[in-house]
DNA sequence: GCCATGGCTAGTA
DNA sequence: GCCATGGCTAGTA
């Protein structure tokens, strides 16, 4: 496994039970904002293998991005019963459900 | 070559 | 609705 892609299951991974990220987020906390693409690509194809809360990345809308009924159900009815609220239009307020990844960075803290 | 994006524009209402 | 973006897995040879 190529270390960028490492550091995106290792970001996916730490998203809590409840939280959600965006795709494009995800990609930035690995360290390269504009590979989101990327991180469809390693959830479509290594969330098994991986065990990866793959139902807790959305689009930059807070909506569902996947378009396949079985596994958009999945997904909604798993954020669900994990508290994340999706309203009547498919929507999850990111606001509200955005996870935060820690930054560990000492210059700011 | 894939891909479950994202950002911007055109065009409708 | 269009299209630039980007890192690499899966699968063949």
């Amino acid at each position: 496994m190529q270390p960028f892609t490492q550091r995106v299951v290792e970001v996916i991974r730490a998203i809590p039970p409840g939280r959600v990220m965006t795709y494009g987020q995800v990609a930035g906390e690995a360290g390269s904002p504009r590979a989101a693409r990327q991180v469809v690509r390693i959830l479509h194809s290594m969330s098994a293998k991986y065990e990866l809360p793959w139902h807790r990345v959305v689009n930059v809308k807070g909506e569902i991005a996947i378009q396949e009924d079985e596994s958009r159900f999945l997904q909604i009815a798993i954020l669900t019963e994990e508290g994340v609220d999706i309203d009547s239009n498919g929507r999850i307020d990111l606001e509200k459900y955005r996870a935060s990844v820690p930054h560990f960075d000492t210059k700011y803290n």
